[in-house]
Formats: C-alpha cells, sequence, structure tokens
RNA sequence: GGCGCCAUCGUCUAGCGGCCUAGGACGUCGCCCUCUCAAGGCGAAGACCGCGGGUUCGAAUCCCGCUGGCGCUACCA
C-alpha cells in the first residue's frame, strides 16, 4: 500500500494541505504502507521559491511526517516534478506514437476568442479539436519551424470512463464532457494531469487520496492510465473542507495559511485532532465517553474508519478549533505550558526580530511590552479615532482597508515591495501615503504610535497581518 | 449554461428500516462555584431529518423527481 500528497509550491502551506496529508499518513499507517511526499512544481508562473521549505516545515510541525520525498530521498526518486521533466517527454512522445495524444499549434488568442465565441452561443467552453487532424507531416514541419505547441489527450469521440470512487461508488463521465486536455505546456512542461498520472504509476502508488475538487478530472486520468496500459490505483476523494458561506475554504473568508496557525499559538496536536474530527471517520462517542473528540494521532490510526466519512463538505469552524486548542493547552502539565509559551510567542528567533524595534523607544524594560504588545495580541481593535482619518469617514477607511489587504495578498513579504505596494495605492487614489499607512497602522498594532511599522509587518509575518487586517474588516462590518 | 458530487440542530457530527417523542460536541442562554475573568458542574433553547412522490405493516435511514449548495468547466494545481 503506497500514498502520497503532491502540493504545489505556490504560497504558504494549506491547512487543506494538511488536512489530506493527515488522511494519507492515517489510511498508510493504518495498513504498514508507505507515504510519500511529492513536489508538483511543474507551474512556473505561480512557484515560490520559498514555499517548498514552508510546506516541509509545517507538515513536520504538525507531526505528519512522510517516509519517501524530496529532503529524505528513497527508491522512486526524484520526489520534485521539475527534475522528471525527462521522464514526463519520453512519456509524451509514447502517447504521440500511439495516437493517443496530439500536437495543438493553436495560438492563446484563437483559444480565447473561441471560448467566447462558445459563450456567447451558451455552448460549454471545449476545445474544438482544430488541430486533432492535423496529419503527421504537417505537424512535424510546423515543429521544424519552430511553431510553439501543446501536446493535448485525444480523448474518444463517444463513449463514456466510468471509475470507482471509494467513498461513493461508480462515476461516469460521457466522452462528450471531457476536454480534450492540455498534457505538455508550450514551455516544456507538463500539466497537472499528465505528470500526476505518469508519477503515480512510477511511484507505484495504489491509493490516490486527494480533495474532491478532483473528481471532475478523474477521467481524463482514467483515459491516461488506460492509454499507457497501466493498472488504475483505487480512487478516494475527499470532502473539501469550506468557508461559512460553504464555499470551497478560501484565504479571503479564513485563516488558511499553516503558518498563521503556528503563529498563532495552535498546538500541533490540537490541529491535527481537529482536522481527524472534520468529515467523521470516528467512531460515534459513547454516552459515558465524554471527551470522545479528543483524540491523538495513534488513536486516529486504531479507529479511523474511511467508509464512515461523510460527504457533505464540513465548514472550518474556528470557534470550535479555539476550543479545543485550549482543551489541549489546559492540559499540558506546568512545565509543558512553560515550554509551549516559550516556544511560541516568546520563541528566540521571533523575540530577537521584534527587539531592534523596540529597543530605541523605551526608557525601562518594563515598557517593552506597552509597545510591542501587538505583536503578541491577536485582538487588536483600534477605535474609530484612530482609524478613520480627518476629513474622511469610516466607511472610506474601512474601503481603504480592504483594499490593502487585496494588495498585500500578492508580493513579496519584505519591506521594499510591501512599501512600493502601499504608496501605489496611495497613488490610484486620493489617499495620502501618510493616510494609509496610518490606517494600517491602526488596524495592525491598534494604536497610533508604534514601532515602524513596514518593520512589524515583516516581523510579524504575511499570513498573521493578514488575518488582522480580515479580522478588522470582518468587525467594522 | 454543461457535467459531476453532496444534502440531520447556526456549526462539526451520531444514526446505516422499528430501540428516534432524532443522541453527542462547539457556539448561544440560564443557574451553581467564585474577589474578576476563565475553567469546571448543572440545565435550557435549538433539526416538522431540504421539498414532493413512491417502496414497506413501518423510513432520517431504500428508490425516483424537484430544489438548494458546492466543485470542475485554464498552456493552475
Amino acid at each position: 500500500m503506497r500514498v502520497r500528497i503532491a502540493p504545489s509550491p505556490t504560497g504558504d502551506p494549506h491547512v487543506g494541505t494538511a488536512y489530506i496529508a493527515l488522511m494519507n499518513l492515517v489510511f498508510a499507517r493504518q495498513r504498514q504502507g508507505r507515504f510519500v511526499l511529492r513536489i508538483e512544481d511543474t507551474d512556473r508562473s505561480r512557484f515560490v521559491a520559498a514555499s517548498e521549505q514552508m510546506i516541509f516545515d509545517a507538515l513536520h510541525w504538525l507531526g505528519l511526517d512522510w517516509d519517501e520525498g524530496p529532503d529524505v530521498g528513497g527508491p522512486y526518486g526524484p520526489y520534485r516534478q521539475s527534475e522528471r521533466t525527462e521522464l514526463y517527454r519520453r512519456k509524451v512522445d509514447e502517447l504521440l506514437a500511439a495516437g493517443r495524444a496530439y500536437r495543438c499549434f493553436c495560438t492563446p488568442e484563437r483559444l480565447e476568442e473561441m471560448r467566447r465565441a462558445q459563450m456567447a452561443a451558451k455552448l460549454p467552453p471545449r476545445y474544438d479539436r482544430h488541430c486533432r487532424g492535423l496529419r503527421g507531416e504537417e505537424a512535424q514541419a510546423r515543429v521544424a519551424a519552430g511553431t510553439p505547441f501543446v501536446v493535448r489527450l485525444a480523448v474518444p469521440e463517444s463513449g463514456a470512463t466510468t471509475f470507482r470512487d471509494e467513498l461513493r461508488g461508480d462515476i461516469t463521465f460521457d466522452h462528450h464532457q471531457v476536454d480534450d486536455q492540455v498534457l505538455m505546456k508550450s514551455d516544456g512542461y507538463p500539466t497537472y494531469h499528465l505528470a500526476n498520472v505518469v508519477d503515480d504509476h512510477e511511484m507505484q502508488i495504489t491509493d490516490v487520496i486527494r480533495a474532491e475538487e478532483w473528481i471532475s478530472s478523474t477521467p481524463k486520468h482514467v483515459l491516461l492510465y488506460q492509454a499507457f496500459g497501466w493498472a488504475l490505483p483505487r480512487f478516494w476523494h475527499m470532502p473539501l473542507l469550506r468557508n461559512q458561506d460553504r464555499s470551497k475554504i478560501s484565504k479571503r473568508k479564513n485563516p488558511v495559511s499553516l503558518v498563521y496557525y503556528r503563529q498563532a499559538g495552535f498546538l500541533p496536536e490540537a490541529m491535527v485532532n481537529y482536522l481527524g474530527l472534520l468529515g467523521g471517520g470516528m467512531p460515534a462517542p459513547s454516552a459515558e465517553a465524554k471527551d470522545a473528540e479528543r483524540f491523538a494521532f495513534a488513536e486516529m490510526v486504531e479507529k479511523f474508519q474511511f467508509e464512515r466519512i461523510s460527504l457533505g463538505g464540513p465548514v472550518f469552524d474556528l470557534e470550535k478549533l479555539r476550543w479545543l486548542n485550549g482543551v489541549y493547552l489546559r492540559r499540558l502539565t506546568p512545565e509543558e505550558f512553560f515550554a509551549a509559551v516559550r516556544g511560541g510567542p516568546l520563541a528566540d528567533d521571533y523575540l530577537r526580530a521584534i527587539c531592534p524595534l523596540a529597543q530605541e523607544r523605551i526608557e525601562t524594560l518594563g515598557q517593552f511590552f506597552d509597545l510591542t504588545d501587538f505583536f503578541f495580541r491577536d485582538e487588536v481593535l483600534p477605535p474609530a479615532e484612530t482609524w478613520v482619518p480627518k476629513k474622511r469617514d469610516a466607511a472610506a477607511a474601512r474601503k481603504m482597508a480592504a483594499q490593502i489587504a487585496e494588495r498585500l495578498e500578492a508580493g513579496d513579504w519584505t519591506q521594499e515591495p510591501l512599501d512600493a505596494g502601499l504608496r501605489a495605492l496611495a497613488a490610484e487614489t486620493d489617499w495620502s501615503a501618510k493616510e494609509v499607512f496610518m490606517l494600517l497602522r491602526a488596524v495592525v498594532t491598534g494604536k497610533t504610535a508604534s514601532p515602524p511599522l513596514l518593520e512589524s509587518l515583516v516581523v510579524m509575518g504575511r499570513a498573521r497581518s493578514l488575518a488582522r487586517l480580515r479580522r478588522f474588516l470582518d468587525l467594522t462590518k
């Protein structure tokens, strides 16, 4: 039995990744299987260099350790897709030779226009197979001429693909509904669909446990397995974590970064416990067992049943997570609690980063926390008079705060880009840079006087800073 | 729009044809404890099991339709 998680290094490690990782790990440990970590870094445009290490750190923090992966190696490496491009190229050639895939020379412009026309005609947007009939020689000629191309899957013109989802039973997709998916991009990198199938096969993955959002692309994957003549893995599609409004969980509506949860002082055991609670899976709590909802990873391995999972997507309830974390905190011994505080809010590297910001601004050490309290507190809410600039109203300030949040989502979290982003925002509006900075300072620190704003933001980190902004927007709604 | 998945208290869930006048947990409210706040104890409100048809002696549980929610519909994963 072999399972895997395949995160993409495109940003902060995601709580959904942790959820799927937990499910995979429990599955593997229950069946003496191996748990593989594979980095799916085939999208160059969204690649974030620091992200991979952050994913490693976050998963290790949660204790969700893998048996094989880019950092620990293993018999099926390399475990980073960008290091396997040669393999994908070979496999694509096989598909091409067998007529199961074809080269497509359509320009992005043509594709876009085609989609527009289809939308206008109220037709489902799908590739019109313009290049599918291209003769071998003609295609060769265009390749020789240096025309950029992608490789698409040749989906059968008729029929249907049925596959078994272990939690839902058979699922059927008519081939008319399946697009001729791009397998290899014009930059020579594979898309998820190709790389994922090739790697799952090469790495001998027996059970694909992933999020529900993949159900509709599974027929493409099945078609690929068949084209290669490979045996199918079992598919387990887990319910999708949701926001309060039931949409797919997103950073706009929830703290979604594992960095945030760590930084905000959640204990990894509580986090894992809470994730294990979502979607069911654990046996029904008996009337006597009052604290049946509290369990450790080992207990999950012992009792979790995948067949029990309820398929309705669970709302990620921060309130309940907080309560559970409180339960865990209270159960620590005094010594453990002390260690937790020292390793969390008072962690050396965090304190060390904060100290220079305070040193020249205080006269006694006693003032240290008066000045820097916002680094350690979550519930910062400035009184209106501090965040509404003179001559403006609360609605306008709120709107600006929302724009700031949006602006800060993207870009590196270092002083220069933060500064540039905020100043650019001011320039685009009738706000002065000073007003923008003051508003953000009030929101983040809760006061009008603080250590330097930008430096403080950098120390506090993106996830926590943005969480604070979103909380502000929430509370002033 | 097309296709697919899903559907029990506000939220997470138990329930897998009779044990259900639907159980537990979070949250909410009240009482107790108490110098405050928590924690803890006790209790309450909260779900006509989305709606409508079947099947059955009997349905939250099985079937069909509807509605609703969500996902996918990219040279992103």
